[in-house]
DNA sequence: CTTTTTAGTTAAGCGGGCTTAACTTTATGC
DNA sequence: GCATAAAGTTAAGCCCGCTTAACTAAAAAG
């Protein structure tokens, strides 16, 4: 049973990823944005705000570039930097709704392609594939909340 | 239940993106190749075999940008450049051994955290995982078939 | 209160990816 | 067969991300 799971997943995750890598490079080259750029502001979505050090640490990167990067978002308007009130050395990044907006456009366009495939399933599929994505997102959570 | 189910599939890929891409990125970067280096070894991974022109199309680079990508990948030993016998002027881009291997042992990596999470999944849940997953896979490919 | 550590910025310089432009070689259309 | 188109390559030049190093400013340690 353990290997049927984890071919399923694999197998899954291959045509996911593949999909979606390639759709987000894409779609941060359609906004003008680099990569790096992007992906800070990805990381800004999915975590909420925080210092300049996190992004360093997160992206494995020195701290000059990190500072270097950021400063070009807030340039595009895309991140806020402000002085964080409980230490003035440190710094507190956060999407700007330009930014945000961004995200979930890119959100979307990502999502079409499932929202397809979602479409074609019937009923009692989308409700086989509902319940066990559930599972997997719950136990996921229930992870990454203990790290 | 299109609603729920559309719920359900978002969230999860939120996680599973957040995860993955940057998981990948990381892995390349250790490797010592660079994020469109290391993409183009997935694609060839993942879609097989191919000439210099489909690499260009695929990621939307010119001709001449996929042409230097790939001589750093010849030069570093992970695909392999050959004359297409049907048409002299065409390239047959493949991965070499070093080079699946690569890809494989990044999956293995990237894929540790899920493993970790099936395991914490009852036998009951994780059928209903494979099931989930499976539909969507089937449909998938049924879908990509197509285009 | 001084020393040290921490957070972040700035600048110089390197390497990488990408584009355009000029070119070679092979296939196709007429 | 000759002109044209197609597949790749090569080189020049640009922008970008990243690192190191030197610096500022604020907090913590003693």
């Amino acid at each position: 049973m353990s290997k049927q799971i984890n071919q399923s997943l694999r197998e899954w995750m291959d045509i996911f990823m593949h999909r979606s890598m390639r759709g987000w490079s894409q779609f941060a080259k359609s906004t003008g944005l680099s990569m790096p750029q992007f992906s800070i502001l990805m990381q800004l979505h999915h975590k909420g705000p925080c210092g300049m050090s996190q992004i360093s640490e997160r992206f494995e990167i020195s701290n000059a570039a990190a500072s270097q990067l950021a400063e070009k978002l807030v340039q595009s308007e895309y991140i806020e930097r402000a002085e964080d009130p409980n230490d003035r050395r440190a710094k507190v990044l956060q999407l700007t709704k330009k930014g945000e907006d961004l995200i979930n456009a890119g959100v979307v366009e990502r999502y079409r392609w499932l929202d397809e495939l979602v479409k074609k399933l019937s009923t009692d599929e989308k409700s086989k594939v509902h319940e066990g994505l559930s599972i997997l997102t719950e136990m996921a959570k229930k992870l990454e909340s203990r790290e």
